[in-house]
DNA sequence: TGCATTTACTAAACACTGTTTATTATATTC
DNA sequence: GAATATAATAAACAGTGTTTAGTAAATGCA
């Protein structure tokens, strides 16, 4: 019997025309005007059709906030092959500020929404969001075994590095920045800047 | 002709009747559940009453946003006596981290939420983070000139302290500080602690 | 092959949302 | 007292997420 299994492939692709009608369809609209109607209409269902493979909004936008995290977290990989764990360290900074710039869509889901989260409420884990936290948090464990960086719990400092840089770009992303009274790309230069001067901070 | 005066009262009377229930709506129920309609009901007047007092529901939203600034201003002003800029910077971020813990609806409105922002788009000015942010930078100003703390730009200092401790409050309200898995007491002695070490490694 | 059952899908409705329009009742002016 | 201006609203519009009841097709079994 394998019409089981091919019902299965078939629930599955159905899941990936959803998933990747919402994703084109967030990215170019955001999320506020990506509505089950909207991605219904694009995949040419009936809106109740979306509801046979997923419970709920949010566990839609949850699987997008994954995929999201899945394209950070190789972005991130590609800096292993850094040996010396500061430059690493610094590098992932950069790396994480330039995706919320390039990204600032995806950004806000995985780092300031409240939808995807609603998945997780009262759950075992955030995997994606350990899987990248986990990441900084080994690079600060080698900065700090190596003494490259100011001794310190490693959890108050993998907090500390995580938030400084989340301020920066979601002060920036959700407009908060405009306080500078500065030409956009004036205020990303400081952004950078404020990023770089709080690496160097680090050091021993 | 003293009518077009009382007139003018009972307009104000009106508006400030919508804003104390919106406000009490909020934080009791939070903003998604504060529709016009739950507004229009608990003031006993119809939903379309309220638009001959407010643009829409976002022009509701940002006189609740700037009342909360006013006050955190308060919060921020009582600091003034403190004689040392250093003491002085340490204690509006201590504040600053306090009032996010103890009001995050407002602490949300004021610094993460798109709603009120949309009433500055493109406008001249965002009075009430002007006067905040501006605090903050007139203190560090003194302590770059007084050489407490590292020298730096000002702005970039003033970046800096304001994106760290949102970074931290800001991961803390929209529940991204999960990944660590800590109750909830531990999770913001740690905040506090990150922020302490950070106010430290200011210094010169 | 023919019939019963399961599966896949959808039209329509429910209970909301922000907002606008046309209408009515009241207050003010002349 | 009649004409005008103001204040308030009922009802509708165009959306939203989600559920229910009913239909048509595919599958399992005899």
């Amino acid at each position: 019997m394998a019409i089981k299994e091919r019902k299965e492939r078939e629930k599955q692709d159905m899941r990936n025309l959803i998933i990747d009608s919402a994703t084109q369809l967030f990215l170019k609209l955001g999320y506020d005007k990506t509505s089950i109607r909207t991605i219904a209409e694009d995949i040419e269902y009936s809106p109740a059709t979306i509801y046979l493979y997923f419970k709920d909004k949010d566990e839609i936008f949850f699987e997008i906030h994954e995929n999201a995290f899945s394209i950070l977290e190789k972005l991130f990989r590609a800096h292993d092959v850094i040996e010396n764990p500061f430059e690493r360290l610094a590098a992932v900074g950069r790396t994480y500020v330039q995706f919320a710039f390039d990204n600032p869509d995806y950004y806000d889901l995985m780092f300031i929404m409240r939808a995807p989260m609603t998945q997780i409420k009262n759950a075992e884990k955030w995997a994606a969001g350990d899987c990248a936290f986990g990441y900084v948090l080994e690079t600060i464990t080698e900065c700090l075994e190596q003494k490259m960086i100011k001794p310190a719990d490693k959890f108050i400092t993998a907090i500390s590095v995580w938030s400084f840089t989340h301020g920066l770009v979601s002060l920036y992303v959700r407009e908060r920045m405009c306080i500078l009274q500065m030409e956009d790309d004036v205020v990303r230069a400081m952004l950078n800047t404020s990023f770089e001067n709080f690496v160097q901070n680090l050091k021993t």
